[in-house]
DNA sequence: AGGATTATGTCGCAAAGTGTCGAAAAGTGT
DNA sequence: ACACTTTTCGACACTTTGCGACATAATCCT
């Protein structure tokens, strides 16, 4: 495997959920269905539990006391969120919805180690 | 073998797959089946799985956690699919035919390492 | 506790992807 | 040119996946 790849777009069922393309499943299978959601510039990036863990070790080597360092700390950690994959399926919680400002469609845009969502038209500005 | 060489125009089937010409097949097949198909600017460029490796090793230099790097990621991962050659056909998924403006006929262009899918009234423009 | 809101599981249909086979077409050797 | 082999192609049946809908379960609030 070769990591996330490709854009997928996928509804949003009534509860806020998205299934998960059968392309992305094998890869977050094998791992844990554990997963943390990080609302970023507009859109959300989905780690899978191990690169969440390596994310964190990125991030120790910034210093809480910078103002810097802080403001980037806090990007991460302040608006991020466990999520977990059920039955095939990923909730994604209200406030995170909003951030991305998701209504029925999801853009799910795969980044290797970690993948992205996106509202469409948001994507569609991002990438032309 | 010489790496992918020659221009082949071969169809598309009902479901979007098409035949990978005989002597492509030697060279994939003594690798691995997986490929990535990339969209390219108005056409496909497909990596067998090895060349594929070697990308990413070109991309790995890149933060992702800085914005321009990591709209650099997207460009490539984003338009990225995993495909595999089974029973000596390739499918193309509907996004990167419709990418790539693929309908009935598509042009095989060999590069050596790679090889590039075009739809015949673009390969004419830019071979012609 | 009762009712509203949020979360989770399941099922069936429609759409997308896959395997196979035989006929047509292209290529090969004599 | 002819027979023979290889390759390509279209068709069809089958499998898998995505998605909406509904039912059930958990949680929160007053």
């Amino acid at each position: 495997m070769n990591g996330f790849l490709g854009t997928y777009s996928v509804s949003l069922d009534d509860k806020g959920r998205i299934n998960v393309p059968a392309k992305f499943k094998g890869l977050l299978e094998q791992d844990i269905p554990q997963l943390v959601m990080c609302v970023m510039d507009g859109f959300l990036i989905v780690f899978p539990q191990r690169e969440w863990g390596a994310n964190e070790e990125r991030l120790s080597h910034l210093n809480p006391s910078e103002k810097e360092d802080r403001n980037k700390l806090r990007e991460f950690y302040a608006r991020a969120t466990e999520c977990e994959i059920k039955s095939g399926k990923i909730l994604i919680p209200a406030a995170q919805r909003e951030a991305a400002g998701l209504k029925n469609e999801v853009m799910i845009v795969g980044m290797s180690k970690t993948f992205e969502l996106w509202a469409p038209d948001r994507w569609e500005k991002e990438s032309g």
